[in-house]
DNA sequence: GCCGTTTTCGGCCCGACTGTTTTCAGTCG
């Protein structure tokens, strides 16, 4: 899976080498469409190469197959290995340069011979580019504000500040005169992890011209990127990229079908689209010059004879064929959860008591929560030993019996130390309601040996679910190196659920891993990893994994009733005991 | 380079905004 990555990443690269040397377009775009069907499969690389010449992969055909098959004997392929040989890898990075794209990007290289973003900053600085055919004063500016804009927006936002960035902007807008209705689209409506930038669409009563006016009054010039008819850019108090674009009323669902995507989703929307002698645009869905559908989304996708497709679904990951055969599934949503799995309070490293949580978790409407805290070897984080965690059990006693209407479980997030045990020994384990087992250390270690300790710690029938099984944090931490297929395998295997966590900076379980755990009957566990009750309300945001990983209500534990999540615990541990011949 | 309900050749998704080349190319989504 990791080789099937990399591999992914070369293809892509050798499709910006090749825009660079003037290839044949479509040509290089069917190297990023490999790219991209590679980058979202969870197959193995050799695998691939084997099948049958993989026809059941979307966009590879034979010459990806001995390109893959190279790679795998070499590491590399020719054409990727000749083209960099040609052209150096800075020369890529100019290109990521907003408003620069290959054409300007190759002359810049082959008339002036610049091979780095900073060379280029030099070039212009001291005036190479004046006489350049093509790049006038604007473009030279332009280029200047794309550099810095490359060093300090490149990071993409979490969803959660797209959310707030959304919600002010949304504000704004709507107290403008003339706007009727605004919404975001794009990436933040399909709930995306990360956001690029933030596309707000609208409809109104007056020239769209004058609302972008408006709205911009109070920007800094250099702020606002581009101001059209329909459509104006920004960036949002020096953080965000935002897109307004301004819809007539008659074409809104078409224009928020096209504006939310995947672009991936909608190329092959529209290819579907084309077989059945249609076309779809933002204006609409037309047979011939005739207009049949726009309104409303749920028109655009009826009319091409499937059903409404969830905007977390919009990733081309088989749902269209799913929403033509009516085989889409029922997403869990927010209003089916009935608890967290995954709280920390004042005995380790959150800033609430036991009481305060339950109270909290109560108004939301929880009939349950979970109270996990860190163990013993989690010294930092204050983890609990023996005698703290007996301490924390009777309390929890003590708060259930003054809450009612709430059950408490008591949970640990116990460590897997380095050799796969786990952090406390099994009589303590027993004494617990709900244990998430999760890696703090060893995060430089390769793949067998973290995988393996996963694995091990899954063994144990006392363990509910695995916590953010990869350790990324978004924009700050790569995750560490672990097999999730096998992981998930593993998990179908000893009846352990895997986490959803919902923290924003985490996200891990990634959606598509999430799809396939289901696929492959594991249940998964959202929780927040809140240490504080405030955090609480970020199990939206693990939902929205769940549904962008397919995953309907019966396939995470948070939907079910405390009497139910109770059932399903004591399944495993008497499960697993009894593979073990009942002595454990 | 891929692909097939116009099928092994000849197509390959669609449109807006900007800057500069006064009729369009480049870039972006």
């Amino acid at each position: 899976m990791r080789g099937t990555r990399e591999f992914a990443l070369y293809l892509e690269e050798t499709a910006d080498l090749l825009s660079l040397k003037d290839g044949n377009f479509f040509r290089i775009r069917a190297y990023r469409d490999a790219a991209n069907t590679l980058m979202h499969t969870e197959e193995e690389l050799s695998r691939i190469a084997e099948g049958e010449d993989g026809r059941h992969f979307e966009g590879i055909g034979a010459g990806m197959i001995s390109k893959i098959r190279e790679y795998l004997s070499t590491g590399d392929f020719r054409e990727h290995s000749e083209l960099l040989e040609k052209v150096p890898r800075g020369v890529l990075e100019i290109m990521r340069i907003p408003k620069l794209g290959p054409k300007k990007t190759r002359v810049l290289f082959e008339k002036l011979g610049i091979t780095s973003v900073e060379e280029l900053r030099k070039s212009i600085e001291s005036g190479r580019l004046d006489s350049l055919a093509g790049f006038g004063d604007k473009t030279v500016s332009n280029i200047l504000e794309g550099i810095k804009q490359l060093e300090i927006y490149s990071a993409r936002i979490l969803i959660s500040e797209a959310d707030e960035i959304a919600s002010a902007v949304l504000e704004r807008l709507r107290g403008i005169r003339g706007v009727k209705k605004a919404q975001a689209a794009g990436s933040l409506r399909r709930r995306k992890e990360t956001e690029g930038d933030i596309d707000i669409l609208y409809t109104g009563k007056r020239p769209a011209r004058e609302i972008h006016e408006d709205f911009i009054k109070g920007l800094k010039k250099k702020e606002v990127i581009s101001l059209g008819e329909k459509k104006a850019s920004f960036i949002w108090e020096g953080s965000c990229q935002v897109d307004l674009r301004y819809i007539e009323e008659d074409e809104w669902g078409a224009a928020l079908q096209y504006f939310t995507g995947s672009k991936e989703h909608n190329v092959a929307l529209r290819k579907h689209a084309v077989r059945k002698g249609l076309k779809v645009s933002e204006y609409g869905v037309f047979r011939g010059g005739r207009k049949i559908a726009g309104k409303t989304e749920e028109e655009v996708y009826n009319s091409l004879g499937m059903q409404y497709i969830h905007p977390e679904l919009r990733e081309n990951m088989g749902e269209l064929a799913a929403a033509a055969a009516e085989e889409l599934p029922e997403l869990v949503a927010p209003g089916d959860i009935k608890g967290d799995t995954h709280v920390h309070s004042l005995y380790s490293d959150g800033t609430d008591s036991i009481e305060e949580i339950a109270r909290a978790a109560k108004d939301i409407g929880y009939e349950w929560i979970a109270i996990c805290d860190h163990s013993v070897s989690l010294v930092i984080a204050n983890g609990l030993d023996e005698k703290r965690l007996m301490e924390k059990k009777k309390e929890i006693e003590r708060v259930r019996a003054n809450i009612r209407g709430i059950d408490i479980l008591c949970g640990q997030e116990v460590d897997i130390r380095k050799d796969g045990t786990l952090d406390y020994p099994d009589d303590v384990l027993e004494k617990l309601d709900f244990v998430i087992a999760a890696v703090h250390t060893g995060f430089t270690d390769p793949e067998d040996i973290i995988t393996g300790r996963i694995i091990k710690a899954m063994s144990s029938p006392y363990v509910t679910a695995v916590a953010h099984l990869t350790g990324r944090l978004i924009n700050e931490r790569e995750p560490y190196a672990v097999d999730v297929p096998r992981i998930i395998d593993e998990a179908a295997r000893t009846g352990t659920a895997l986490e959803i966590n919902a923290n924003p900076q985490r996200l891990d379980l990634y959606y598509y891993y999430a799809k396939l755990a289901r696929e492959k009957g594991v249940r998964l566990a959202i929780g927040t990893d809140s240490h504080h009750r405030g955090d609480l309300g970020a199990m939206k945001y693990g939902v929205s994994v769940a549904r962008r990983g397919w995953l309907e209500k019966k396939d995470v534990i948070n939907t079910m009733g405390a009497g139910a999540l109770r059932k399903f615990l004591a399944k495993k541990r008497a499960g697993l005991k009894e593979k073990a011949g009942g002595r454990a």
